[in-house]
DNA sequence: GCTTGATACTATGATTATCATAGTTACGAT
DNA sequence: ATCGTAACTATGATAATCATAGTATCAAGC
Protein backbone atom coordinates (compact mmCIF):
# COMPACT_ATOMS: atom_id res chain seq x y z
CA UNK A 1 0.00 0.00 0.00
CA UNK A 2 1.39 3.63 -0.40
CA UNK A 3 2.42 5.23 2.52
CA UNK A 4 -0.20 5.43 5.52
CA UNK A 5 -1.40 8.55 7.17
CA UNK A 6 0.46 9.88 9.52
CA UNK A 7 -1.24 10.69 12.56
CA UNK A 8 1.30 11.55 14.98
CA UNK A 9 1.36 15.21 14.54
CA UNK A 10 -2.67 15.59 16.05
CA UNK A 11 -3.42 17.25 18.87
CA UNK A 12 -5.50 14.31 19.54
CA UNK A 13 -4.17 12.24 22.31
CA UNK A 14 -5.63 8.78 20.93
CA UNK A 15 -4.94 9.35 17.49
CA UNK A 16 -1.19 9.22 18.84
CA UNK A 17 -1.33 6.20 20.87
CA UNK A 18 -3.27 4.57 17.84
CA UNK A 19 -0.41 5.08 15.29
CA UNK A 20 1.60 2.57 17.00
CA UNK A 21 -0.88 0.64 19.42
CA UNK A 22 -3.16 0.71 16.51
CA UNK A 23 -0.96 -2.53 15.36
CA UNK A 24 -1.41 -6.30 16.07
CA UNK A 25 1.89 -7.00 16.57
CA UNK A 26 2.56 -4.41 18.54
CA UNK A 27 -0.46 -5.28 21.45
CA UNK A 28 1.17 -9.12 21.46
CA UNK A 29 4.89 -8.17 21.51
CA UNK A 30 3.97 -6.21 24.50
CA UNK A 31 2.01 -8.42 26.19
CA UNK A 32 5.30 -11.06 25.83
CA UNK A 33 7.09 -7.94 27.63
CA UNK A 34 4.75 -7.38 30.50
CA UNK A 35 4.44 -11.33 30.88
CA UNK A 36 8.53 -11.01 31.24
CA UNK A 37 9.60 -13.30 28.31
CA UNK A 38 12.46 -10.64 27.32
CA UNK A 39 14.47 -12.74 24.71
CA UNK A 40 13.38 -12.38 21.20
CA UNK A 41 12.79 -16.41 20.34
CA UNK A 42 10.55 -16.04 23.44
CA UNK A 43 8.67 -12.87 21.79
CA UNK A 44 8.81 -15.03 18.47
CA UNK A 45 6.97 -18.20 19.75
CA UNK A 46 4.48 -16.65 22.19
CA UNK A 47 3.40 -13.97 19.39
CA UNK A 48 3.34 -16.50 16.39
CA UNK A 49 4.73 -13.81 14.25
CA UNK A 50 7.58 -13.60 11.87
CA UNK A 51 11.00 -12.62 13.22
CA UNK A 52 11.40 -10.11 10.97
CA UNK A 53 8.29 -8.26 11.97
CA UNK A 54 9.47 -8.87 15.63
CA UNK A 55 12.35 -7.39 15.07
CA UNK A 56 10.89 -4.38 12.95
CA UNK A 57 8.31 -3.63 15.54
CA UNK A 58 11.49 -3.74 18.88
CA UNK A 59 13.47 -1.45 16.49
CA UNK A 60 10.46 0.76 17.03
CA UNK A 61 9.31 0.10 19.91
CA UNK A 62 12.95 1.10 21.14
CA UNK A 63 13.06 4.31 19.30
CA UNK A 64 10.09 5.12 20.82
CA UNK A 65 11.89 4.92 24.15
CA UNK A 66 9.24 2.33 25.17
CA UNK A 67 11.69 -1.00 25.06
CA UNK A 68 15.31 -1.00 26.15
CA UNK A 69 17.91 -3.53 25.35
CA UNK A 70 20.02 -5.10 27.60
CA UNK A 71 22.69 -7.72 26.80
CA UNK A 72 22.11 -10.52 29.23
CA UNK A 73 24.84 -12.35 28.62
CA UNK A 74 28.68 -11.50 27.15
CA UNK A 75 29.88 -14.43 25.14
CA UNK A 76 28.09 -14.68 22.75
CA UNK A 77 26.91 -11.88 23.44
CA UNK A 78 23.08 -11.51 23.63
CA UNK A 79 20.48 -9.26 24.25
CA UNK A 80 17.10 -9.07 26.21
CA UNK A 81 14.16 -6.80 25.60
CA UNK A 82 12.59 -4.68 28.62
CA UNK A 83 9.99 -2.13 29.07
CA UNK A 84 11.21 1.33 30.21
CA UNK A 85 8.85 2.88 32.47
CA UNK A 86 7.21 4.63 29.12
CA UNK A 87 6.56 1.26 28.07
CA UNK A 88 5.73 0.09 31.86
CA UNK A 89 2.85 2.34 31.88
CA UNK A 90 1.09 0.75 28.91
CA UNK A 91 0.36 -1.70 31.25
CA UNK A 92 -3.43 0.02 31.67
CA UNK A 93 -4.08 -0.12 27.98
CA UNK A 94 -3.40 -3.78 28.16
CA UNK A 95 -5.35 -4.33 31.07
CA UNK A 96 -7.75 -2.97 29.94
CA UNK A 97 -8.41 -4.37 26.51
CA UNK A 98 -8.33 -7.97 28.83
CA UNK A 99 -11.38 -6.46 30.89
CA UNK A 100 -13.35 -5.93 27.68
CA UNK A 101 -12.56 -9.31 26.40
CA UNK A 102 -13.30 -11.20 29.70
CA UNK A 103 -16.66 -9.42 29.15
CA UNK A 104 -17.73 -9.66 25.73
CA UNK A 105 -14.60 -11.44 23.47
CA UNK A 106 -14.89 -15.46 24.26
CA UNK A 107 -12.68 -18.09 24.08
CA UNK A 108 -13.18 -21.07 21.97
CA UNK A 109 -14.33 -23.31 24.19
CA UNK A 110 -14.11 -21.59 27.85
CA UNK A 111 -14.26 -22.31 30.30
CA UNK A 112 -12.55 -23.90 33.44
CA UNK A 113 -12.25 -20.10 35.48
CA UNK A 114 -14.19 -17.52 35.39
CA UNK A 115 -11.33 -15.50 34.07
CA UNK A 116 -8.66 -16.10 31.79
CA UNK A 117 -6.55 -14.41 33.11
CA UNK A 118 -7.40 -13.45 37.14
CA UNK A 119 -5.65 -9.79 38.67
CA UNK A 120 -5.17 -9.62 42.30
CA UNK A 121 -4.05 -6.43 43.70
CA UNK A 122 -0.72 -6.68 45.59
CA UNK A 123 -1.28 -4.24 48.21
CA UNK A 124 -4.57 -5.52 49.29
CA UNK A 125 -5.13 -8.35 48.23
CA UNK A 126 -8.72 -7.59 46.29
CA UNK A 127 -9.45 -9.22 43.18
CA UNK A 128 -9.69 -5.86 40.65
CA UNK A 129 -12.09 -7.41 38.57
CA UNK A 130 -12.86 -5.83 35.13
CA UNK A 131 -14.34 -2.30 35.47
CA UNK A 132 -12.37 0.90 35.81
CA UNK A 133 -13.54 3.47 38.57
CA UNK A 134 -13.51 6.95 38.92
CA UNK A 135 -10.51 8.34 41.90
CA UNK A 136 -12.38 10.60 43.73
CA UNK A 137 -16.01 8.65 44.15
CA UNK A 138 -15.22 5.01 43.22
CA UNK A 139 -18.23 5.03 41.22
CA UNK A 140 -18.00 2.67 37.57
CA UNK A 141 -16.28 4.85 34.75
CA UNK A 142 -18.01 4.00 31.44
CA UNK A 143 -19.59 5.66 28.48
CA UNK A 144 -21.60 8.73 29.45
CA UNK A 145 -19.82 8.38 32.96
CA UNK A 146 -17.49 11.80 32.10
CA UNK A 147 -17.79 14.58 30.13
CA UNK A 148 -14.82 15.55 27.64
CA UNK A 149 -13.65 18.50 27.50
CA UNK A 150 -11.27 19.64 24.74
CA UNK A 151 -8.40 21.88 24.68
CA UNK A 152 -8.86 24.52 22.68
CA UNK A 153 -6.04 23.78 20.56
CA UNK A 154 -7.77 20.10 19.57
CA UNK A 155 -11.08 21.74 19.23
CA UNK A 156 -10.09 23.64 16.34
CA UNK A 157 -8.50 20.67 14.87
CA UNK A 158 -11.50 18.82 14.72
CA UNK A 159 -13.67 21.71 13.49
CA UNK A 160 -11.07 22.01 10.64
CA UNK A 161 -11.09 18.52 9.62
CA UNK A 162 -15.36 18.66 9.22
CA UNK A 163 -15.02 21.79 7.13
CA UNK A 164 -15.62 21.07 3.45
CA UNK B 1 0.92 -10.05 2.08
CA UNK B 2 0.00 -13.39 3.09
CA UNK B 3 -3.30 -13.99 5.20
CA UNK B 4 -2.48 -12.96 8.85
CA UNK B 5 -1.67 -15.34 11.40
CA UNK B 6 -5.52 -16.10 12.93
CA UNK B 7 -5.46 -14.40 16.73
CA UNK B 8 -8.99 -15.34 17.75
CA UNK B 9 -8.73 -18.44 19.02
CA UNK B 10 -6.79 -18.42 21.96
CA UNK B 11 -7.22 -18.59 25.63
CA UNK B 12 -5.68 -14.97 25.76
CA UNK B 13 -8.42 -12.24 26.18
CA UNK B 14 -5.60 -10.10 25.24
CA UNK B 15 -4.63 -11.37 22.08
CA UNK B 16 -8.77 -11.48 21.03
CA UNK B 17 -9.00 -7.93 21.63
CA UNK B 18 -5.86 -7.18 19.57
CA UNK B 19 -7.05 -8.99 16.60
CA UNK B 20 -9.67 -6.10 16.08
CA UNK B 21 -8.53 -3.37 18.00
CA UNK B 22 -5.28 -3.87 16.86
CA UNK B 23 -5.82 -1.61 13.89
CA UNK B 24 -5.24 1.98 13.42
CA UNK B 25 -8.40 2.62 11.75
CA UNK B 26 -10.57 0.77 13.74
CA UNK B 27 -9.37 3.15 16.94
CA UNK B 28 -9.83 6.35 15.04
CA UNK B 29 -13.34 5.29 13.84
CA UNK B 30 -14.45 4.41 17.27
CA UNK B 31 -13.08 7.55 18.30
CA UNK B 32 -15.22 9.29 16.34
CA UNK B 33 -18.24 7.28 17.17
CA UNK B 34 -17.11 8.59 20.76
CA UNK B 35 -17.54 11.86 19.77
CA UNK B 36 -20.88 11.19 18.18
CA UNK B 37 -19.73 11.25 14.39
CA UNK B 38 -22.35 8.67 13.30
CA UNK B 39 -22.52 10.14 10.03
CA UNK B 40 -20.17 8.20 7.22
CA UNK B 41 -18.61 11.51 5.72
CA UNK B 42 -17.88 12.81 9.04
CA UNK B 43 -15.96 9.82 9.93
CA UNK B 44 -14.54 9.77 6.92
CA UNK B 45 -13.33 13.22 7.16
CA UNK B 46 -12.57 13.25 11.33
CA UNK B 47 -9.95 10.25 10.74
CA UNK B 48 -8.77 10.93 7.42
CA UNK B 49 -8.88 7.61 6.13
CA UNK B 50 -10.41 6.70 2.89
CA UNK B 51 -13.95 5.88 2.23
CA UNK B 52 -13.34 2.27 1.37
CA UNK B 53 -11.45 1.46 4.32
CA UNK B 54 -13.88 2.99 6.41
CA UNK B 55 -17.18 1.43 4.74
CA UNK B 56 -14.46 -2.40 5.36
CA UNK B 57 -14.11 -1.55 8.95
CA UNK B 58 -17.76 -0.36 10.07
CA UNK B 59 -18.87 -3.86 7.98
CA UNK B 60 -16.59 -5.38 10.34
CA UNK B 61 -17.21 -3.86 13.76
CA UNK B 62 -21.59 -4.74 12.50
CA UNK B 63 -20.39 -8.29 12.28
CA UNK B 64 -19.01 -8.32 15.49
CA UNK B 65 -22.20 -6.34 17.18
CA UNK B 66 -19.80 -3.11 18.17
CA UNK B 67 -21.69 -1.30 15.81
CA UNK B 68 -25.28 -0.73 14.79
CA UNK B 69 -26.29 1.09 11.85
CA UNK B 70 -29.68 2.72 11.92
CA UNK B 71 -31.49 4.97 9.95
CA UNK B 72 -31.63 8.67 10.36
CA UNK B 73 -33.86 9.61 7.19
CA UNK B 74 -36.09 8.04 4.99
CA UNK B 75 -35.43 9.44 1.57
CA UNK B 76 -33.02 9.47 0.61
CA UNK B 77 -32.55 6.38 2.99
CA UNK B 78 -29.70 7.20 4.62
CA UNK B 79 -28.36 5.18 7.76
CA UNK B 80 -25.90 6.44 10.50
CA UNK B 81 -23.44 4.33 12.74
CA UNK B 82 -24.00 3.86 16.98
CA UNK B 83 -22.31 1.66 18.98
CA UNK B 84 -23.85 -0.99 20.74
CA UNK B 85 -23.19 -1.50 24.38
CA UNK B 86 -20.46 -3.90 23.49
CA UNK B 87 -19.38 -0.82 21.68
CA UNK B 88 -19.93 1.41 24.53
CA UNK B 89 -17.54 -0.52 26.71
CA UNK B 90 -14.93 -0.45 24.49
CA UNK B 91 -15.03 3.08 26.00
CA UNK B 92 -12.54 2.08 28.81
CA UNK B 93 -9.46 1.02 26.53
CA UNK B 94 -9.53 4.51 24.37
CA UNK B 95 -9.59 6.87 27.79
CA UNK B 96 -6.95 4.70 28.94
CA UNK B 97 -4.88 5.20 25.50
CA UNK B 98 -5.60 8.68 26.29
CA UNK B 99 -4.33 8.49 29.32
CA UNK B 100 -0.99 7.53 27.98
CA UNK B 101 -0.46 9.49 25.87
CA UNK B 102 -1.48 12.75 27.68
CA UNK B 103 1.54 11.72 29.77
CA UNK B 104 4.31 10.18 27.18
CA UNK B 105 3.33 11.24 23.95
CA UNK B 106 3.54 14.97 23.33
CA UNK B 107 1.42 16.91 20.76
CA UNK B 108 3.54 18.51 18.13
CA UNK B 109 3.57 22.16 19.84
CA UNK B 110 1.64 21.93 23.15
CA UNK B 111 0.15 23.33 24.77
CA UNK B 112 -2.48 25.66 26.06
CA UNK B 113 -3.80 23.15 28.44
CA UNK B 114 -2.96 21.07 31.10
CA UNK B 115 -4.65 18.28 29.10
CA UNK B 116 -5.69 17.96 25.64
CA UNK B 117 -8.72 16.50 26.83
CA UNK B 118 -10.11 16.70 30.01
CA UNK B 119 -12.24 14.29 31.59
CA UNK B 120 -14.41 14.96 34.44
CA UNK B 121 -17.12 12.61 36.28
CA UNK B 122 -20.47 13.43 35.37
CA UNK B 123 -21.56 11.73 39.28
CA UNK B 124 -19.46 13.61 41.66
CA UNK B 125 -17.96 16.39 39.15
CA UNK B 126 -14.12 15.32 40.00
CA UNK B 127 -11.20 15.39 37.12
CA UNK B 128 -11.03 11.65 37.03
CA UNK B 129 -7.29 12.15 35.70
CA UNK B 130 -4.59 9.89 34.00
CA UNK B 131 -4.40 6.90 36.25
CA UNK B 132 -6.54 3.58 37.30
CA UNK B 133 -7.35 2.58 40.93
CA UNK B 134 -8.32 -0.62 42.84
CA UNK B 135 -12.02 -0.96 43.36
CA UNK B 136 -11.20 -1.86 46.78
CA UNK B 137 -8.81 0.24 48.32
CA UNK B 138 -8.44 2.93 45.81
CA UNK B 139 -4.62 2.70 45.08
CA UNK B 140 -3.30 3.18 41.64
CA UNK B 141 -2.87 0.45 39.39
CA UNK B 142 -0.39 -0.53 37.23
CA UNK B 143 2.76 -2.21 36.59
CA UNK B 144 3.92 -4.73 39.02
CA UNK B 145 0.85 -3.52 41.50
CA UNK B 146 -1.24 -6.37 40.68
CA UNK B 147 -0.64 -10.64 40.17
CA UNK B 148 -1.96 -12.49 37.21
CA UNK B 149 -3.53 -15.87 37.92
CA UNK B 150 -3.83 -17.96 34.50
CA UNK B 151 -6.43 -20.11 33.76
CA UNK B 152 -5.37 -23.56 33.67
CA UNK B 153 -6.47 -23.56 30.07
CA UNK B 154 -4.20 -20.47 29.06
CA UNK B 155 -0.94 -21.52 30.96
CA UNK B 156 -1.04 -24.95 28.99
CA UNK B 157 -1.79 -22.93 25.74
CA UNK B 158 1.55 -20.69 26.60
CA UNK B 159 3.21 -23.05 28.06
CA UNK B 160 2.55 -25.07 24.49
CA UNK B 161 4.10 -22.06 22.19
CA UNK B 162 6.94 -21.83 24.34
CA UNK B 163 7.90 -25.30 23.38
CA UNK B 164 10.27 -26.08 20.97
C1' DG C 1 -36.79 18.59 -16.76
C1' DC C 2 -32.11 19.49 -16.29
C1' DT C 3 -28.47 20.64 -13.56
C1' DT C 4 -26.35 21.12 -9.07
C1' DG C 5 -25.54 19.44 -4.50
C1' DA C 6 -25.49 16.30 -0.67
C1' DT C 7 -24.71 11.69 1.24
C1' DA C 8 -23.00 7.19 1.12
C1' DC C 9 -20.68 4.52 -0.61
C1' DT C 10 -17.89 1.18 -4.68
C1' DA C 11 -14.11 0.47 -8.31
C1' DT C 12 -9.43 0.72 -10.04
C1' DG C 13 -4.51 0.53 -10.20
C1' DA C 14 -0.21 1.60 -7.74
C1' DT C 15 2.36 0.83 -3.72
C1' DT C 16 3.78 -1.30 0.54
C1' DA C 17 3.39 -4.38 4.63
C1' DT C 18 3.33 -8.98 6.03
C1' DC C 19 3.91 -13.79 5.51
C1' DA C 20 6.39 -18.36 5.10
C1' DT C 21 10.62 -20.10 4.35
C1' DA C 22 15.34 -20.20 4.22
C1' DG C 23 19.82 -18.36 5.24
C1' DT C 24 23.45 -15.92 8.22
C1' DT C 25 26.49 -14.89 12.17
C1' DA C 26 28.71 -15.91 16.42
C1' DC C 27 29.81 -18.72 19.71
C1' DG C 28 29.89 -23.23 22.98
C1' DA C 29 29.83 -27.94 23.41
C1' DT C 30 30.66 -32.75 21.89
C1' DA D 1 34.87 -30.53 12.84
C1' DT D 2 30.18 -30.89 13.20
C1' DC D 3 26.03 -29.85 15.83
C1' DG D 4 23.23 -26.80 18.53
C1' DT D 5 21.45 -22.37 20.20
C1' DA D 6 20.18 -17.57 19.90
C1' DA D 7 19.24 -13.66 17.31
C1' DC D 8 18.43 -12.08 13.76
C1' DT D 9 18.36 -10.82 7.99
C1' DA D 10 17.03 -11.89 3.02
C1' DT D 11 13.83 -13.26 -0.56
C1' DG D 12 9.74 -13.66 -3.23
C1' DA D 13 4.67 -14.17 -3.06
C1' DT D 14 0.46 -12.25 -1.56
C1' DA D 15 -2.73 -9.12 0.55
C1' DA D 16 -4.01 -4.62 2.62
C1' DT D 17 -4.10 0.30 1.98
C1' DC D 18 -3.89 4.53 -0.47
C1' DA D 19 -5.33 8.31 -3.76
C1' DT D 20 -8.39 9.21 -7.09
C1' DA D 21 -12.39 8.76 -9.57
C1' DG D 22 -16.92 7.05 -10.27
C1' DT D 23 -21.89 5.39 -9.08
C1' DA D 24 -26.56 5.70 -6.91
C1' DT D 25 -30.39 8.14 -4.89
C1' DC D 26 -32.92 11.72 -3.96
C1' DA D 27 -34.09 17.18 -3.09
C1' DA D 28 -34.09 21.65 -4.56
C1' DG D 29 -33.42 25.47 -7.71
C1' DC D 30 -33.77 27.47 -12.37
Amino acid sequence: MPARTKLSDTFCPLGRTAEFLGDRAVILILRELFFKSARFDAITRGTGLGPQLVSARLKMLEQHDVVERRPYQQRPLRYAYHLTPKGQDLFDILYVMRNWAEKWAYAPQEVEADYAVQYLHRGCGADVGTEIHCPQCGERLGFGTVKAVLSPALARERLAKQAV
